[in-house]
DNA sequence: GTCAATGCAAATCGTTTGCATGAAC
DNA sequence: GTTCATGCAAACGATTTGCATTGAC
């Protein structure tokens, strides 16, 4: 399991290489999201940020600034759906992986499948298609929303 | 090929079931997206029917109220991606599938995997969930966009 | 000291809602 | 005639932007 500390020197890295500068609000919205195993969208980043870090007087507009920005350079995912807007996750050495999606509690599980993944790499070749990403949302009950 | 005039009597039926009144917005709404190849957010949806049935002072939001309409009785369907928001395509007599989606020019290519469609079935089962409806987008560069 | 990042408030985008009027039944 | 749908404008929530100030380098 890579841990923070490598993740955080990879931010310094793209940082740097960018022109841009390291402060304190970029590490702590990373950290909050290598450390969380959960998806969170930019409100509930907002607010545990203002929870463990109070004196940092963050606003939410650097909240989206920042979202914005660890996604492009992959050291965060996004799923989106419904209406819950954009929801996050820290990449850390995670697999790439797919999501279920409870429509009724919003519970997420998520997972992967070799399979899955080659059918799409041959599909989009036959299109004439270079992939560059994909996502794949499975939306259902789950077991404890069914016995309810 | 299932014709637009059966999708229209299928409007009436299920507006009669459900106490609503046939209106020429909702059938001309319905109609666009019945004929038009492609997928539509709500806006271009709007600048059609100004353009086609220009007599038809339509408002935006009476076009947003039908689209939520017709896609909870099943008659359109929606893809969201992307900035684009939500898109919009009649569900004529095509099998459900899924979507390639050119990041460069905003292509959009169906497509149908029955090898996929069970997995998916099989992930679900797998994790105690009941599978509600379920969506894939494959993102990459065209053949074209590709060459250029 | 320079330049980029931040916080704040205002702006914007897509979408929804309240309400008086008009159309379907 | 009753009830629902519409158009309009205002409201809304999520996200972005402009700008003066602050902080990283």
């Amino acid at each position: 399991m890579q841990n923070d500390k490598t993740v955080l020197e990879d931010l310094k890295v793209v940082l740097k290489d960018k022109g841009m500068k390291y402060t304190e609000q970029r590490a702590v919205i990373l950290q909050i999201l290598l450390n969380i195993d959960d998806h969170l969208n930019a409100e509930e980043v907002h607010r545990i940020v203002k929870e463990k870090y109070p004196e940092q007087n963050i606003g939410i507009a650097t909240v989206y600034r920042t979202l914005n920005f660890l996604e492009d350079v992959n050291l965060i995912s996004s799923i989106s759906f419904g209406k819950d807007g954009k929801k996050y996750e820290g990449n850390v050495t995670k697999e790439h992986h797919d999501h279920i999606i409870c429509t009724s509690c919003g519970k997420i599980v998520e997972f992967f499948d070799e399979d899955i993944e080659k059918r799409q790499e041959d599909i989009a070749n036959k299109n004439g298609f270079k992939i560059t990403d994909h996502t794949m949302q499975i939306f259902g009950i789950c077991q404890k929303c069914q016995e309810n």
